[in-house]
DNA sequence: TGTGCTTACGAAAACGTTTTCGTAAGGGGC
DNA sequence: GCCCCTTACGAAAACGTTTTCGTAAGCACA
């Protein structure tokens, strides 16, 4: 039996209410005393009990990350996003608690709010049913959604500057004089896709070069989903002279292609994905890339539920972080 | 402010004991009054307070796994450990509370334990010196060190099979016609290096093959740590035939060297790696690993602790999960 | 009628804090 | 000597459950 605010106010002849004030740092205690509370405390290596300083306080100091890892591809960003969002929270006294959740059963999510286990809640990268937002939402917790853009002006989010990015992309491969850039796209991924898809067409509309449909070809969440859509891409006449994937994963796979037809990368072709993914170290040539700042974002996402936590259905706070052009070799 | 069981209760007309052993599968109920109270119970939303719960319980039904994000390479078990993890706990009616830790500082892992704030710990993939493990132990706090071989008879451990996998990984480049065969090793790490080197040196003496000490070359944690090493292996006359490398990361900077120097894969050098992160399907060719059962560890080490949180102090669980020989293009 | 057993429920304690409010002691100003 | 203010502390309520123990009601049996 460990020990308890109770032996500690016993052994120093005070009080629990003037213990617990000293521990706390409340004003109304003699710089003296707390010195020896805090001393003794440590001494018998006190801690309060969680469980009776949040049901007293009525705060857990703890938010949930809703994970879906139905999605195969969450699992590469796991590791990328969770040590910048638990530094993040051990810097607000917080932790991180860890939930997965498929779309089809909102009932989890519901249980943990009411059961007040958490004071906020992170939605990463999940397609949440706007059923499931309102009910957020009119209950006013806290909640940021991670990875995805939210049209709706109530909730925050943190997501990358997708638009930006395909941009950007897009732009560096026609300032190497490309012309027939073929985009990859991934129509599941609506709003991302929608973005980057928009951003691809604008880059190539402020350079006025003509849009070719027959150069976007969807691609779908499943292993080597890349694959077939690259070769239907180097059988085009005149071939396109530059792909850029909707993401890394994507853009592996058509590494292996470009490569497997005997073409030269970047010289015959030049390949770009999204994302920033180590992974993309890994390939041969290196993969240019948008980069994500995935560690940021992660960051980002629990500083910002700080706002809701400390004003319940305040305003909502949504921000694109901005990426950055990764160039390695292969474009 | 959401329902409380007394306001259920009050509705009920009834007393917060029934309702509360309605809920909780007492004996002592009419199946008629569970049956009102489960239904209004659901009708309202109510769910028990989990600060009071713990409280009077004296339990929390959290886990917490200790990451050490200092650590470069735990990034890249992190995704494919933690849905395995996170599913098993869910399944226990638990959940898992993420903290970071650095090896320096054991202080915050004596606070969470001595504030209740957990059940049971997972210690991953750091190096926890002698003085933590002692004082869990004499704590008698349930915890289980995952992705180590902890060599304490009292402590539970789930890790691969580092002897079992080198061992296989050599003795398929022996069957392969390689008698040269260099050992990329990483001795900061100590145990699995034990391990792994030792199973390394085993499967050669059983096909009486002598050992070359040159070929067995260190590498230390550090970003692109295996290319200079493999450029002096490279160097070697004769050259070695087969690189094994101590794990994925170092195989792809092999893989890289091999290929700048002008030499094929595997027909000039074969590359085997260990761990089968996702990344070795990205190089070219694509990596031949030991592929360690990432998500089974996860899971296991969390049905483990079940017996350590049921039977504090009970006897420990040591186990080492087969690993597969993974074979792609490089070996 | 008295005894004993089973069934279904309720009263109340306990879990360990935090926080509000009250108050005693001490000091200063008049 | 009186009043007021500040400082430092303590008593006690409250947070919302779970669980122990007591007991009333109903029934069977002698």
């Amino acid at each position: 039996m460990p020990t308890n605010i109770r032996d500690l106010a016993q052994e120093l002849q005070l009080s629990l209410a003037t213990v617990s004030k000293a521990l706390n740092g409340y004003e109304d205690v003699a710089a003296e005393t707390r010195d020896l509370v805090t001393r003794k405390a440590r001494e018998r290596g006190y801690a309060p009990r969680a469980a009776a300083r949040n049901l007293r306080r009525g705060r857990t100091d703890k938010i949930a990350l809703f994970l879906n890892t139905g999605i195969d591809y969450v699992v590469d960003y796991l590791g990328a996003i969770i040590p910048g969002a638990v530094r993040s929270a051990q810097g607000f006294g917080q932790s991180l608690l860890l939930y997965t959740q498929t779309d089809a059963d909102p009932e989890p999510l519901r249980q943990v709010c009411r059961a007040g286990e958490i004071d906020g809640i992170i939605l990463f990268a999940t397609h949440y049913d706007q059923e499931t937002i309102d009910e957020l939402l009119a209950s006013r917790f806290p909640f940021v959604v991670m990875g995805r853009v939210i049209e709706d002006e109530r909730v925050s989010y943190v997501a990358p500057d997708n638009y930006g990015g395909a941009y950007a992309a897009t732009t560096h491969l026609l300032e190497q004089g490309h012309r027939r850039i073929a985009f990859l796209s991934r129509p599941e991924l609506d709003t991302a896709h929608e973005a980057r898809s928009r951003g691809y067409r604008d880059a190539l509309q402020a350079a006025s070069v003509p849009l070719d449909e027959r150069l976007i070809v969807p691609t779908y969440i499943e292993p080597n989903s890349g694959r077939a859509p690259t070769q239907a891409l180097l059988a085009l006449e005149p071939r396109p002279t530059a792909i850029f994937a909707f993401h890394d994963q994507v853009a592996i796979d058509v590494i292996r292609e470009v490569t497997a037809a005997g073409l030269a990368i970047p010289q015959d072709v030049a390949v770009m994905g999204f994302d920033g993914l180590r992974a993309g170290w890994m390939t041969r040539p290196t993969l240019s890339t948008v980069r994500q700042p995935l560690e940021r974002i992660g960051e980002r996402v629990v500083e910002i539920i700080q706002g809701q936590i400390a004003a319940p259905g305040g305003p909502a706070v949504q921000e694109e972080l901005p990426v950055t052009l990764e160039l390695r070799e292969s474009a």
